[in-house]
DNA sequence: GTATATGCAAAACTTTTGCATCCTT
DNA sequence: AAGGATGCAAAAGTTTTGCATATAC
């Protein structure tokens, strides 16, 4: 359950809209959701919150760090609540679930890579595709 | 200069409007293009082709496995020509410059997290964001 | 001649925005 | 009371599609 100072603390007001989005995407079970998700898990939950809200509270979350958006493929941006331990994403192209994974030496190579092209490197993203072990199992 | 046997080879039918395109895609120079500054060309070089056949020929030049599709950071598909050789890219958050780079310990390593998962691994996208050499000279 | 490709316009889809109203502090 | 947030509808940006016409083989 997200507090009001969870928002305070990242300078947003409390309103509404905001801790039950906010409560969502710190369910647990599930952590990736594109904007349309969370906004039916909001009518599943009789939650009135307009489509236009969800996105303006998504990109508020993302610009004060709450929040990390992802473009995987398939055009839609997704968001997941930002634990400050960075990982990267596999995405089973079967049943689009995502599974976080982290790699010591990958990020590593990256910054060595950089480095030998005085790349200042920001940020990166690395999205393996293929298909899951539960969906591999069941074909 | 793209041949009708270039399109042959895939399948497709020899038409003005492929063979242009292909041709952008071959240039040299810079191998990284949206739908968009493909048809930017198209018309800097007084071709009449229309938006929607750029849409439709680099859809059916993936398809074909000639080009690959990208989706960087900022709700855009970009588009290169599939040279076989596979690599990653550093995307200049600047200048959008687009470098190309292999490292085959990040290659191995994805494979090795992948098998630890049991996830059979099909693709990956591996994108590192950051300012280019000559954005940082020139600040 | 037949199947396929193109042009044009319209639609589909995701995301953003203007503006009046409502809510938080 | 004042600034900021929300709802609604409309707009914007990208990509796809229907259909009549034109083109490749």
């Amino acid at each position: 359950m997200p507090t009001s100072q969870d928002l305070k603390d990242v300078g947003l007001k409390t309103t509404l809209p905001r801790l039950r989005i906010l409560s969502i995407l710190e369910e647990g079970e599930k952590r990736h959701f594109s904007a349309e998700d969370v906004y039916k898990r909001l009518l599943e939950a009789d939650e009135e919150i307009a489509f236009a809200t969800v996105y303006r509270v998504l990109t508020q979350f993302e610009a004060a760090g709450l929040v990390l958006r992802h473009n995987f493929e398939g055009g839609r941006s997704v968001y997941e609540l930002d634990t400050g331990e960075h990982h990267d994403h596999m995405v089973c192209v079967q049943c689009n679930k995502v599974t976080e994974f982290f790699d010591a030496e990958i990020e590593e190579r990256q910054k060595s890579v950089a480095a030998r092209y005085n790349f200042d490197l920001q940020d990166h993203s690395l999205y393996m595709y293929g298909v899951c072990t539960e969906c591999r199992q069941a074909s």
